[in-house]
DNA sequence: CGTCGTCTTGATCTTTCTCAACCTGTGTGG
DNA sequence: CCACACAGGTTGAGAAAGATCAAGACGACG
């Protein structure tokens, strides 16, 4: 009934004009403005950016798709894909709010995009009201302080509340349960996680609180730097 | 070493005044200026907003932690934490963009929320130049289409995939080991739960296309309708 | 036409979900 | 001031699900 997945891009409209994307349009493009964004077009399979690169420019997706992967720490190089951006999207816009990249940007089909330097765009921005400025922080940064849900596929209970426990804390007096909830396991998975962690002396808890004790031990129960450490 | 998780707020500075907002600043509150928002406390506990509701306000957090939940389809009410936002970010801001809230927001502390109508807000944006207010506009429609990863702990592999595929159409040409990892399962779990879907006739797949065959089919293969259907 | 990358299928084993009971701190009412 | 009930958290034993390892099939591409 529906195409939902795959097949191929319908009509190979290459000649996607600056007019068609709203930043263009925005910045005027046909009617004597010039739009800041030149096309790309690039095959599937291209590094757009990596997590942890400074900021330099950002993307509109006019055709294809980009996935965004993060690997919490170590390992860099393949994260897990954990959001999916396809045409009519921007990439890189935690550039206005920081100065590397949160993601690494990866096409999984051919794509065409438009790029422009942060600095053209963030002096778009610059020019706004201070309140639409500051609302546009506020939106930004708030996603940008989101973490992916982990999947078991991606190591076991307590290797994954070990990650999550070293991305930076946590606000206090949230539940278990939703903590639960976050890190996508059952309130019994993660106490015994926990009790797991306790029990390496990586950290300690109570009832109502926990707290690292090492973060060696628990750099280790993460599954980082101890499954390549055959360099010493 | 570390607190991290739980405890007790340090220090009840209650008083937080809206010169610490980034909001209220910007709109110049202490120089004449006037915030839109108001600040009011809420016990741990309360429901913000639901998922589905048309936006009317939009919230800044001063202090405490909310959490927000989504689910896909039916069964509304307690949908699954898969964000967490704390002090000093905004909730609701996809009302700039759509008209009904996408997550619902419960507080999990005793959270000091500001709050501002949609319209106020909006009404410093549409004072922006077009070029930032399409930027703004592109970003938050990038994040709207995000949908949580889901875990385990939701349901089987063959209903997440299930619920994925109703959540709309995805972009062509994306390569199976991707979907497996934006769902959180292996390629083989996924192709597993693939093949069962297109025996149960909710699917028809090929080696690069899937195709719903049959909506009835797939809501049901997704747990949903079918579950409280004692009503009959 | 042969090679390669991607996807599929199969058998086994670890993990975690499930269901259940129990613990512990909190708040309530006598 | 103590007994009680309650919600949230912990612990335990069993079953189901998915991860793992390995081999084979299909389609793309040179």
């Amino acid at each position: 009934m529906f195409e939902v997945v795959n097949g191929r891009p319908s009509g190979e409209r290459r000649a996607a004009t600056c007019a068609l994307c709203p930043l263009g349009k925005a910045a005027g493009e046909g009617q004597g403005g010039r739009c800041p964004m030149s096309d790309r077009p690039r095959p599937a399979g291209t590094f757009l950016y990596s997590e942890g690169e400074t900021v330099d420019r950002m993307w509109f997706v006019k055709q294809g798709t980009v996935v965004l992967s993060r690997e919490a720490d170590d390992r860099r190089g393949r994260g897990v894909a954990w959001a999916i951006r396809g045409a009519h999207t921007l990439l890189g816009a935690e550039g206005l709010v920081r100065l590397t990249y949160l993601d690494s940007a990866r096409a999984v089909t051919e794509v065409i995009l438009c790029s422009a330097s942060r600095d053209e765009i963030k002096a778009w921005i610059d020019a706004c009201e201070p309140a639409a400025r500051a609302l546009l922080d506020l939106v930004l940064l708030g996603h940008a302080l989101d973490s992916p849900r982990r999947a078991s596929s991606e190591g076991n209970a307590v290797e994954r509340v070990a990650r999550w426990l070293l991305e930076g804390p946590v606000s206090p007096g949230v539940p278990r349960t939703v903590i639960a909830e976050l890190l996508g396991m059952l309130p019994e998975t993660l106490s015994r996680a926990l009790a797991a962690l306790a029990a390496s002396g990586a950290i300690e808890t109570t009832r109502r609180s926990i707290r690292i004790a090492g973060v060696e031990a628990l750099h280790e129960a993460a599954g980082f730097a101890c499954e390549g450490e055959n360099h010493d």
